[in-house]
DNA sequence: TCTGGGGTCCTAGGACCC
DNA sequence: TCTGGGGTCCTAGGACCC
């Protein structure tokens, strides 16, 4: 499509709803400028920020980026570099980082309430009520820059768009570009300009396009997000999902991800750590897993929270590709779920017990909590559309369906959630069991 | 020859994010 | 020799249910 046309289609798509304008404020290098905060000497010296064991470097400062370092290249394989260049590097510190995140948060909801913690570096702001003290939306982001700069000491960048991915996009500009000054509004930019930087933008830079969604693009020739702005996304998503569908309206300026002020109920907590060297016994596993049941128990109960299964899992070294390798986990219900140490680490060694194998040497042990949520089952949800909403339409579809086919004798399964009330409803979900020997013909007629 | 079909749950795996 | 840890969502296939 010419690009011409693209905008007036944007403009069409935008009128039935009032455009929400979302600012993303990103802290740069964050824990390498977190050091830097409490050790002003390394200002300016090139520095990384390494994982646990001092495996990998998590966070590079500029200087570091500047010499072509990758995130998580391993420490080992920068040791030449890091002589050659001075390279100082520094264990993580997570209780600081946490620390200075909430500082930096505290500072944003002074703007705005609407506000979602997005990471330990990054939060989205909805700005159209805030912006109303200020100029524009770049004044603003100044604003912000400054305020965050005056009461932390930790550099930010802000970018401005329209939609969730558009906010990243100009946050990624202001990043890159040093006109932008720390601040990029794409939503008040010219199409000709903002266009011109999409096209020279790749379009793995794109929220959400990782590393196999660029490669099978750049096979079809979309290179840049320019290229992305213009493909079909009904045809994105016939090859990559909805979720590509969705980023591809989110690039046109149609906002799909709203703000989550709320942070939504975490499913699953994990604890997991990387041994320093090769464990092959059982004994040894056994009390790496119980730290780590430990640790995520104790997670548990911070957040008020209970258990409805675990899973253990232990792994081999996936970098040795010549030793064998062993990836396994196994999945425990809890009868009752719970939040007990005790209990959950005698369910994690039973399940230790059944996946292990002497013979390998494992790398890596953890233990994953699936809590429970009372995020309603698809049954039960389809159950309160219908409760809420009368019969939707493609129940009813498949109501005319069964119909069609069979008559009116019955009607069953997910169809049977019209009969009766909910309370019966669950009733015969619950009497379900293998002996259950209902025919057919005993089932609840409808209507 | 044709042989019911839709739903749930579970698991595994792939992709993404920071 | 040495390669992080903690999350999310989506999909696909198989077992099982009625």
């Amino acid at each position: 499509m010419p690009v011409a046309e693209m905008g007036s289609e944007m403009s069409s798509n935008l009128q039935t709803t009032p455009t929400p304008l979302f600012a993303l404020v990103d802290v740069n290098n964050f824990y390498v400028s977190c050091e830097r905060v409490f050790q002003p000497k390394l200002e300016e010296v090139p520095m990384v920020v390494l994982s646990n064991n001092d495996g990998c470097a998590v966070a590079r400062s500029a200087e570091v980026k500047a010499l072509g370092v990758k995130m998580g290249t391993p420490w080992f394989q920068m040791k030449d570099l890091a002589k050659q260049h001075g390279i100082q590097a520094y264990s993580s510190n997570y209780t600081l980082y946490g620390d200075m995140s909430s500082r930096v948060v505290e500072v944003l909801r002074a703007f705005t309430p609407n506000l979602e913690v997005y990471s330990i570096d990054e939060s989205f702001l909805q700005i159209e009520t805030a912006l109303k003290q200020y100029q524009d939306t770049i004044e603003l982001g100044q604003k912000i820059k400054q305020e965050v700069k005056d009461t932390t000491g930790l550099p930010v960048c802000v970018g401005i768009g329209a939609s969730k991915t558009l906010a990243k996009l100009a946050n990624h500009l202001a990043k890159k570009h040093k006109q932008f000054v720390g601040v990029c509004d794409v939503n008040g930019m010219a199409k000709e300009e903002l266009y011109q930087w999409m096209s020279e933008t790749e379009v793995g830079e794109v929220w959400g396009v990782g590393k196999q969604i660029a490669k099978k693009l750049k096979a079809q020739n979309i290179q840049s997000v320019f290229d992305l702005l213009q493909a079909s996304p009904q045809a994105m998503r016939q090859q990559f999902g909805v979720v590509m569908e969705r980023l591809c309206y989110e690039l046109r300026g149609t906002s799909c991800l709203q703000l989550e002020e709320v942070a939504p109920a975490k499913q699953q907590i994990i604890a997991s750590r990387s041994f320093g060297k090769l464990v092959t016994s059982q004994v040894e596993l056994a009390e790496s897993v119980a730290t780590h049941v430990a640790r995520a128990a104790e997670k548990l109960r911070t957040q008020n929270s209970t258990a409805g299964a675990l899973t253990v899992f232990i792994q081999t070294n996936p970098f040795k590709q010549n030793e064998p390798q062993h990836h396994q986990s196994v999945t425990i219900p809890l009868a009752d779920p719970t939040d007990n140490t005790l209990t959950l680490t005698n369910a994690a060694l039973a399940g230790l017990k059944q996946i292990y194998q002497a013979n390998f040497r494992y790398k890596k042990a953890g233990v994953i909590l699936n809590l429970i949520s009372d995020k309603p089952t698809a049954q039960q949800s389809l159950f309160e559309d219908i409760e809420t909403k009368g019969k939707s339409a493609h129940l009813m579809k498949a109501v005319d369906e069964i119909n069609m086919r069979f008559g009116n004798a019955f009607i069953r399964s997910a169809a049977a959630g019209t009969n009766g009330t909910k309370e019966e409803w669950q009733m015969r979900s619950n009497n379900r069991s293998p002996n259950y020997t209902t025919k057919w013909d005993e089932l609840p007629v409808a209507r």
